[in-house]
DNA sequence: TCACAAACCGACAGGCTTGACTGTTTGTTT
DNA sequence: AAACAAACAGTCAAGCCTGTCGGTTTGTGA
């Protein structure tokens, strides 16, 4: 009477691996970097310890892999973002968008690795190249949205500026969460990037 | 034969506490808040671990006395680097500065204690007041250096732009430190940025 | 069905950190 | 000079974190 369900293994393994995954994050968002123990997690996932080490033998396995999956969440919040702002790609509600993304609990997660990879080589090694990525992917996808002409002289450079103004605020957001007035500034410079832009 | 130098107790106590305050910003720098142990400071110091817990019974209170010692080095270097701005205030160069401040190392300790503080009330609440407190005295500097007027609409929100931006681009330099992307984009934004206070 | 391998479990040891505690030196006050 | 208080020094225990290890369960291939 084989009443119990039979699950493959590997499909065990994946979603074991991703729910560990995922609560790491949370607890970066929730505890910061400093605060996230391997224990926390395992409890945080359900997952026993023994298994967790299975998976991943060592916490620096482990925030590496969440490091990927980070990435691709970002990457994916980002596109529902971009898809969902007006076609008629209006800049202050572009940046509007880019602005709470920056605010948002992913972003939140990836400073704390962002921070923490600063004196830590071997997170360095695994963040470096994925945010360059994501830096890259996002810059593209601003340019689109904003319709730039990146051919002319200094465009590239404010569509830069503008995604570094993301973060900038994004990481004010951490202490002092004032919505108004990061609204507020990017709606002047939606006005003033409209009068560049063109 | 008294021929050993007498010193007061209240300058050897002052000396021994900015000694050990001076020491945990250079952890901060060096090896991140999580890395910062007091052991290491007390190392770091010269200091006896029983001198340090006699000064600083917790790590907290170590910890917020660094972080009102450190504002007031922000505020001087911050000061000094305007002073040593081109008296004809051209918005290049003071952007340099700010761009130059906001990848120092002074900045770098400030950030970590930001992240940290983000997770950690008892931080936060020393942290909150003084960082607002330089965030209003660099912003009154900044216009005066542009020789903004604020009394026009939009005026204070690029300036508070302009601020935030050279946050996110501190915040860009700690894993990838490009000084002449850096460079190139606040040179487009001072140009932007002339043009629109003009 | 049987043997094997992968997944899973919980206990344990070693290392590090924090702060409490006792004792010693040095400056101050009367 | 003597008594007192502050500064200074080093040791110790309690707690947490990480990763190792032997043992158990569950799926897979022969």
């Amino acid at each position: 009477m084989p009443s119990t369900v039979r699950v493959p293994q590997e499909e065990r393994s994946r979603a074991m691996r991703t729910r560990l995954m995922a609560a790491t994050i949370e607890c970066l968002v929730e505890v910061g970097f400093g605060g996230t123990s391997t224990t926390l997690i395992s409890e945080r996932a359900g997952v026993s310890r023994g298994a967790q080490l299975h998976h991943f033998p060592t916490k620096n396995d482990l925030v590496v892999a969440a490091v990927s999956h980070l990435t691709e969440v970002r990457g994916a919040e980002l596109a529902a973002a971009a898809a969902a702002v007006p076609p008629a790609h209006r800049t202050r509600d572009v940046l509007r968008m880019l602005g709470d993304h920056f605010a948002s609990p992913v972003f939140l997660a990836a400073l704390e690795l962002w921070v923490a990879a600063r004196t830590d080589p071997a997170l360095l090694a695994a963040v470096e190249p994925l945010e360059r990525k994501v830096g890259r992917e996002t810059h593209r996808m601003t340019v689109e949205l904003l319709g730039a002409d990146e051919s002319t002289p200094g465009v590239r450079e404010l569509v830069q500026a503008t995604l570094d103004l993301v973060r900038g605020l994004g990481l004010a957001a951490t202490i002092s969460d004032d919505t108004r007035r990061r609204n507020r500034i990017l709606d002047q410079w939606a006005r003033t990037l409209d009068e560049a832009l063109s």
